[in-house]
DNA sequence: CCGGATCCGGCTAGATACTG
DNA sequence: CAGTATCTAGCCGGATCCGG
């Protein structure tokens, strides 16, 4: 079973200050991770099979559609059922602890969209000031 | 100028769809990104000097530190101040688009706080019923 | 003290091919 | 269709040295 989240590589076990951070960093990387984000937000309305998912999310590769649902499967996020259908079929869907999640990642969906023109801006003024002979 | 965002890679030019979606995405890894996160949370309570944050923030090193601080002055989101002192000093503080951060990321903190016990015992599930013979 | 540049090992994630 | 396994290139990030 390769590539599961990885755990606990802290070797010299640390005090519990540094345990309790380092979880902390660990479910930041989870919850941050950009797949995350966006994945939350298309099952927000309800069970969605994988393959529309997968058209849903533009971008994101097979492998790593797979392996951001298990992560996710694995922290009780989401929960997955697969459908005796002929051509099998399988649904995700947000547990309850994953539907609490979805308020506060829609705030962060929603600073994005409204910022992103002034963001793009001021990139370009940064990077004019940095190099201005490149322009 | 090596290791600046990298910005645009988008070789063959692409439909308006197309290339609003990547820069969200983009914005998704900036806002996203862990160091991002815990520096955002550093900074919300006033100007704050470099070796502080370096102090505040465990486990980060020097490089990733600059370079994320240099990634978010970019994106207009943290304002640096080299001040004259003898030993030279610097203090980096958010912009008001920065501080507009604050309320959403806070949001995301808390989450996390409320339910890192939960998740923790999910993945000791999961992982328990995956692998029942190693147990 | 701040921060840029370089080197380099390890991990990430895309492509691909194979199972049920 | 859903999922797994393998191979591989490219990036990320830590260590380190230098220069302001």
């Amino acid at each position: 079973m390769p590539e599961l989240p990885a755990a606990a590589d802290q070797s010299h076990l640390e005090d519990s200050d540094h345990s309790q951070c380092q979880s902390i960093l660990q479910l930041l990387d989870r919850v941050g991770d950009k797949w995350t984000i966006l994945l939350v937000g298309t099952l927000a309305d309800g069970p969605v099979s994988y393959n529309t998912i997968m058209r849903d999310i533009g971008g994101v590769s097979h492998r790593m559609l797979i392996s951001t649902l298990r992560g996710l499967e694995r922290d009780g996020i989401v929960e997955r059922r697969a459908l005796a259908t002929a051509p099998s079929n399988v649904e995700y869907e947000l547990s309850p602890l994953g539907r609490s999640l979805i308020g506060p990642l829609e705030e962060v969906m929603k600073w994005i969209r409204k910022n992103q023109q002034l963001i793009e801006s001021a990139r370009s003024v940064f990077d004019a000031e940095a190099n201005p002979k490149l322009m």
